[in-house]
DNA sequence: GGGTCGAATGGGATCGATCCCATACCGCCA
DNA sequence: TGGCGGTATGGGATCGATCCCATTCGACCC
């Protein structure tokens, strides 16, 4: 009767349709209505055909807020990751995102710039919005302990600071990086630098043990002074990367341990004019478009960024049906592309 | 009285703790701590203290989706890019981030991978969970009408689809390719390629026309062969300019008029060993971290991606509380990069 | 013909937070 | 003393969809 749009109605309806507009319209109950749009329980037929018409007329779109408050259960799922500039991170992302879509998830993306603090404020987002599961490269414990406590399954990948409480994917850090390392002792090199962000996550930790470890399977003393902690930019790893460069005796050949530091790597040794591999061999730990377009292309371990991302959601969905299901880490092995950047050492 | 849990109360809680259990535990109503929470209406201090310690010892959360239901509005938006694995749209996806938390907003995420079928579902997704506000770089028209009918603001950014009839973010794309071209032509280059995408979406259409008028002003016609659409991935763009390079009469220029066809290009140069800028020169829309790597660097039409996806944020939100201001398009010129990829054409 | 079963439908409670409204109390002024 | 305005609090309706439960109707069997 009684029209309560306010402001004169016009020819198209100011509120959205609610799912009672559409039992009004196809004259039945909203319980029949909500019987005939989702497939549970009975619906005659022809009555199940004059409400899909209906909300199809409408243009009806369920709210999902209403949906998910009543059934206490969303199809949201979180991510965080620490740069999406990064092409590590994007493409992780992308791969959420592909998988989500098919499984009829939706992404809700938070990039934390590798703060801890924007990491918790985007957990407490998510727990706001309830979702089903969180996504994350983490930065520390925090996240998920925050989680852990709200009863949401979390899945980290690439690194773990919650090792045995929550699902993982990760690479084979230690065996990719003792590989590498292993081919670079067999060219003849002994100074090989290790340029590393850090070495407390388990990430920088695990690369740095495969270095080492090789170093100690060819019974080579590895040299302190050669593995430098070289933050997370270009810039710093730039001057770490010249610093090492101009020493009085520089090293032959460099591991960069991810590819924001190879970069940084790289553009030293350019920028000295230093000649590769002729001068310093260089592998870099995580593949980059650039590494295949510089000449020589630059030797690496790539990870399959993308898949990691869709092994990710595909676990944190498996959580989500058997919350109880054993602890599950899956490591993917990273391939090493071997592009010309290295060498036996020059002779002296 | 009755644990309504089941499953024997553990020592946590099985069940997350809702504003009735704050009000309970501070012992007022659920109306008295909703407005101590919120900050809305009259609390006693004393009240007010009481009852955030009660919420703070509860690790309560208060539920978005209910709020939402109940306010008929949310904090969420939502994006959706092409393709995240492509620096510009993960750049452009940061920079909304960054800006969405600032202002507290959650962002939803969707990579449609160029697809309109996908581009469509993932507004449906928005619209089910209400969002604020989208922030899309289209690929057709169906999204924002689709928003557009249900009354969702959009954002279009890079390209517009809606003009007209929504906000949108763009970049001076004639103007910047007008200016390039100009300084080909100045350099005595008269056989200048166009390596684009598509000339329907407005960025190739006014890509497309900067050259075209640049030769217009120059007064020298352009050669219509040498106009080439190439698609959107590297490899079509590699066998594109494989082709053209091979011609009898090849081009001495090249203006790829992205960053995907920009390296396709420049891998087709290097493979077939012709040397920039001696035998080709090249210009680049949109800038890449490789362009600053290979020797010669590719002089470059730069995007400040970042830039432009928080100018969208910022321009949804305004939209979003002002909704009958007039449309407003924020166009950002872009900045050329002289990296030494160009020269004066080869004498024959 | 009474009873049982399955199909089909509607009524009303529910999820959690908000917010309008009613109520109550206090101090103050006429 | 009555009335008024400001402060403070609680009750109950509300948002939109779902789902439990009750009801009805027809078919079928004993």
């Amino acid at each position: 009767m009684s029209d309560r749009q306010g402001a004169a109605s016009r020819d198209e309806p100011p509120r959205r349709a609610t799912i009672r507009d559409v039992a009004d319209t196809a004259e039945v109950s909203r319980s029949t209505a909500s019987r005939a749009l989702t497939g549970r329980g009975y619906v005659a037929p022809a009555v199940r055909d004059r409400v899909r018409r209906a909300a199809r007329e409408l243009g009806y779109v369920p709210d999902a807020m209403a949906r998910h408050l009543r059934q206490q259960a969303s199809n949201a799922i979180g991510v965080v990751v620490s740069d999406l500039r990064n092409d590590f991170y994007a493409s992780l992302a992308a791969g959420v995102s592909q998988q989500a879509r098919k499984r009829r998830y939706t992404m809700l993306l938070s990039d934390d710039g590798g703060s801890t603090v924007f990491e918790v404020e985007a957990a407490e987002a998510f727990v706001a919005m309830r979702v089903a599961g969180v996504i994350t490269t983490p930065v520390s414990a925090r996240l998920s302990d925050y989680l852990a406590r709200h009863r949401i399954p979390v899945v980290e990948v690439d690194r773990r600071f919650a090792a045995g409480s929550c699902d993982a994917i990760v690479v084979d850090n230690e065996g990719a990086a003792r590989a590498v390392t292993a081919q670079l002792l067999e060219l003849g090199h002994r100074r090989i630098a290790l340029v590393i962000d850090e070495t407390h996550w388990t990430t920088g930790r695990d690369r740095s043990a495969g270095y080492r470890a090789a170093f100690e399977d060819a019974g080579v003393a590895v040299e302190k002074s050669l593995v430098v902690t070289a933050g997370w930019n270009t810039d710093d790893a730039y001057r770490e990367a010249q610093r090492l460069l101009q020493l009085a005796d520089p090293p032959t050949a460099i591991f960069a341990a991810n590819n924001v530091l190879s970069e940084g790597v790289w553009r030293a040794a350019a920028d000295l004019g230093i000649r590769i591999p002729r001068d310093l061999s260089l592998i870099s730990f995580d593949d980059a478009p650039w590494m295949s377009m510089v000449r020589p292309g630059i030797t690496a371990i790539a990870q399959d960024a993308v898949a990691m991302g869709e092994a990710a959601l595909t676990q944190l969905l498996a959580r989500i049906e058997a919350p109880q299901a054993p602890i599950r880490t899956v490591m993917f092995t990273p391939t090493v592309v071997h592009r010309g950047s290295t060498g036996p050492p020059a002779k002296r």
